[in-house]
RNA sequence: GCCGAUGUGGCGAAAUGGUAGACGCAACGGACUUAAAAUCCGUUGGGCCGUAAAAGGCCCGUGCCGGUUCGAGUCCGGCCAUCGGCACCA
């Protein structure tokens, strides 16, 4: 031990509780039916996004989540709620992969090391999860469980009529294998050479993979896909009754991305037609030209001799460039006209077809109408290539028409001429319809979503191939275990490591394993499902225990989530789409997982820089801990600002809040002659006097107000408020120190707990562990002053200060002749406005 | 370019349209101590007037410009800066 004195014994008392609470099982939540399980209590769910276990340990950013969820999780045990309160790990995942390939050593082992070390992190700080339900994304006895709602999404597929998920043997096509939620498909994918992998487009930045940062390229491949365009009507929709915030709906709206107008068939010649997409049809008179993407396949049918080497030239050239040249290379427009001609339905012209990589194969049709002069792109487009510019929309202000690109009115447009843009769209989409051109439609941003992944370290699919057609194993065959390998490296031709094991390739005579295994994702998708019954071995989920911990009167299932912004879209759209299918197949009981979600802000090392291990600004949660103990370092976590908010690690801070727990130490304990610390004498039983009265209540409403609504930090400074009212007093009664410990027992449970037990040990007036004690309310009656001092503004500034009773009446109230004439040259513009202001401050200083 | 968040002392931050800066850090002064640490008490936005010293008083101040209001950090309009997301999605 050092030789410095500890300012109070955290490094006794903190591991006694953590040791006590572990015997005691104090925070295991039996599930319906199990012994000691309450049913008379209402449940709540308090979720924490589950991390990776990395090599490096934990850092100081983990535990900021994990600490509000903490203080959210005791707090309401002590209202009187069985709370869920679980913790796992998402362990599958490149890190763990590569160094396999380096070291030759199983991921699986890293893994076990690193989830070791995780957890004996986290209960150094003295979470209250139920370990009883830890769980692992890589366990065969957890995996099984997702290859089978694999199972479940690939026998499935999505009727249009009814918008839900169905099995596929209520499917009336002749090809099933066409419409299931899980399929194959020849697409171009982002494809990794350095991570030997293709990549969902979520995990491309910049035309970089997210990992790594390596450069990725387009290529075609055959792949695992998942349906999740079906749901995107629903997954915007149904956003709509969560308590998110308004921010991640956006970003999920947005990355969806709906827009609404018509598909438009432009004739080539009597048995050809480009069809397109378009939100303007009410431009349609100003389409001078259709732009095709490069990889289009009515290319071949219609470009004409003289410009064939041109348009494959070009073509080529397009196929060769990586997402990120396509990106930054994008400055200037380029493109080939194909030769060929259509008509524009609404003129009746010629009008001339290019090929340009500006328009996405995946968007839309992969064709558009070029309108120059109401869209930017084409019109930069039509200026280079010098195509036709017509104006068709007349801007309602004084802006020029030419490039506006907003609402206004329809002009040039025989048909809708001098209608508003909104209904020039309705009347000729109408009017396409009725001739057969044309009808409305909606299109998505919203990919479907790339689900294979050329990788060791992940779960294989319960697929196998016969006869060059896939078809699924049966659940009895669940889990399927990869293969021990001697070499997890990737291939770098994309045939997936596994292929290498042949034996384990070939499942039967005639047919052969799927080599390809899932993404990160998939575990991470239905965790949430799985902590409700961990341990059930015939269910992913037992029935029961599903409709208790995820029902409610609201969509989303888990009360409360918590976690970081980066996951807004990925991790909580696949999750929400998986949570659906199972909805719809009658697996869970609410359409949403995610009822309330709370995002941490980022922590900064001290310099206000991300933190790092190059900018060596890293702060270690094991460091803080073995210096201010961890009921310091939960509470400094949470005061340093608003939890929401990026903010920067302060080691004085840390100081501070430690500071203030030994004030709360010496309030009830001092240290008698030989050293040894003791109940103060100072503790006695007694009434608070009013003053002590007001304090305490003031204090109970504010943390209890503030830990509903995340604002930890403010919690906080109340209780130093309250430890600052009794410092230095003659007598503390027992009863408000017994109080304001429940009242820090959530942000401090070492101490509290401690400091619980000595008071147990000399008044016998309450019983129990302090963490199976009620939350205490508060009397509003207590806080009301009975005089209060009431500022005289004239004009705006301060002029005069009165005091007067609280309930003084509105004669009363009104400022004193001698406030108001002390000063000549202050004018009152209203007098009675001034009662009435004062009458105004005075209700609300006697609310709170 | 589009969308979103943020902008308050030396620092982290508080403030249902009603005394801006609670609480904490740092700094300074004092008590205790042989001394230091720890602890406790006090001062602390800027400028000015006032006084022997106090007491006290005035003006300015929440990124910038304007507006609404008796009164604006808070509401409205316009700008600037920082951070985050999306980015040829027709």
């Amino acid at each position: 031990m050092s030789g410095r004195r500890k300012p109070y014994p955290f490094d006794q008392l903190e591991p006694k509780w953590q040791a006590i609470w572990e015997e005691r099982q104090l925070f295991h939540a039996p599930n319906p039916g199990e012994k000691g399980f309450d049913p008379a209590k209402p449940k709540f769910y308090i979720l924490d996004m589950f991390p990776y276990p990395s090599g490096a340990g934990l850092h100081v950013g983990h535990p900021e989540g994990y600490t509000a969820t903490d203080i959210v999780a005791r707090y309401r045990r002590m209202r009187g709620f069985n709370v869920l309160h679980p913790m796992g790990w998402d362990a599958f995942g490149l890190p763990a992969e590569q160094y396999a390939v380096k070291s030759g050593q199983h991921p699986a082992v890293t893994t076990r090391e690193n989830v070791a070390k995780f957890k004996s992190q986290l209960k150094r700080i003295g979470f209250s999860y139920d370990w009883q339900r830890e769980i692992n994304t890589t366990d065969p006895r957890y995996y099984k469980w997702t290859q089978w709602i694999f199972l479940q999404i690939y026998n499935s597929w999505f009727n249009p009529e009814t918008k839900r998920a169905e099995p596929i043997s209520t499917y009336r096509g002749t090809d099933p294998d066409s419409v299931r939620l899980a399929y194959v498909a020849d697409v171009p994918v982002n494809w990794c050479p350095e991570l030997g992998t293709v990549l969902a487009n979520e995990e491309v930045v910049d035309g970089k993979s997210e990992v790594g940062g390596f450069p990725v390229v387009r290529r075609p491949m055959r792949q695992w896909m998942l349906r999740i365009t079906a749901y995107a009507e629903r997954l915007i929709d149904e956003l709509e009754g969560l308590d998110w915030p308004e921010g991640i709906k956006l970003l999920q709206r947005n990355w969806i991305g709906k827009s609404e107008g018509a598909e438009i068939d432009f004739k080539i010649d009597n048995d050809k037609k480009v069809r397109v997409f378009t939100t303007r049809p009410d431009t349609l008179y100003g389409g001078t030209f259709l732009v095709l993407a490069p990889e289009h396949s009515l290319v071949d049918l219609i470009v004409t001799e003289e410009q064939w080497p041109a348009v494959r030239e070009y073509r080529e050239r397009t196929a060769r460039k990586s997402d990120l040249e396509r990106a930054e290379l994008s400055k200037e427009k380029t493109g080939v006209f194909t030769g060929a001609y259509a008509i524009n339905p609404a003129t009746e012209q010629k009008i001339p077809i290019w090929i340009a990589d500006y328009v996405l194969l995946g968007y839309g049709t992969g064709a558009i109408g070029g309108v120059p002069a109401h869209d930017e792109r084409d019109l930069e487009f039509a200026r280079k290539f010098d195509l036709p510019i017509v104006e068709v929309v007349q801007p309602l202000g004084d802006e020029q028409a030419l490039g506006f690109v907003g609402e206004g009115i329809a002009i040039n447009s025989p048909i809708i001429d001098g209608l508003t843009s909104v209904e020039a769209k309705k009347k000729i989409t109408a009017w396409l319809e009725e001739r057969g051109q044309g009808k409305r439609a909606v299109n998505y941003k919203l990919r479907d979503w790339l689900f294979s992944r050329q990788r060791y370290w992940g779960e294989p699919f319960p697929i196998v191939w016969q006869d060059g057609k896939h078809r699924s194993l049966s659940e009895t065959e669940l889990p399927v275990i990869p293969p021990p390998l001697e070499d997890y490296k990737p291939s770098g031709t994309g045939e997936p490591p596994l292929a290498r094991a042949k034996e384990w390739v070939g499942y039967s005579e005639k047919a052969v394993r799927e080599t390809n295994t899932m993404p990160q994702w998939a575990g991470s998708c239905w965790y949430y499902l799985r902590f409700c019954d961990p341990h059930n071995d015939k269910r992913f989920v037992g029935e029961e225990a599903e409709r208790y911990w995820m029902g409610g009167d609201k969509p989303g299932g888990v009360n409360l989530y918590v976690g970081g912004t980066e996951h807004a879209v990925l991790h909580l759209l696949y999750a929400r789409f998986w949570h659906k299918v199972l909805f719809d197949l009658g697996y869970v009981s609410k359409p949403e997982p995610f009822q309330r979600l709370v995002n941490q802000g980022i922590i900064l090392g001290e310099d206000n820089q991300k933190m790092s291990k190059s900018r060596g600004n890293i702060v270690n949660p094991d460091d803080v801990i073995d210096q201010h103990g961890a009921d310091a370092f939960r509470c400094y976590e949470m005061f340093m600002g608003p939890f929401e908010q990026m903010k920067p690690w302060s080691t004085r801070g840390v100081e501070g809040v430690a500071r203030f727990l030994a004030r709360v130490w010496r309030l009830l304990m001092s240290e008698n002659q030989a050293g040894k610390w003791e109940l103060s004498g100072k503790i006695k039983n007694a009434d608070p006097n009013k003053a002590q009265q007001k304090v305490l209540h003031a204090t109970i409403k504010k943390v209890t107000e503030d830990i509903e609504s995340f604002s930890f930090n403010t919690a906080i400074s109340q209780m130093m408020i309250f430890v600052n009212a009794f410092t230095n007093v003659e007598m503390i009664p027992v009863v408000a120190i017994r109080t304001f410990l429940i009242l820090l027992n959530p942000f401090a449970p070492h101490i509290a707990s401690e400091l619980w037990e000595k008071l147990n040990a000399k008044f016998s007036d309450v019983r129990g562990d302090i963490t199976k004690q009620p939350w205490p309310g508060y009397d509003e009656q207590l806080l009301t002053e009975d005089e209060v001092e009431i500022v005289i503004q004239i004009n705006g500034k301060l002029r005069d200060r009165m005091k007067m009773p609280i309930l003084a009446t509105h004669e009363e109230s009104r400022p004193s002749a001698k406030s108001l004439s002390s000063r000549e040259s202050w004018s009152i513009s209203s007098y009675e406005q001034d009662v009435e202001r004062i009458q105004g401050i005075r209700r609300k200083r006697q609310r709170c």
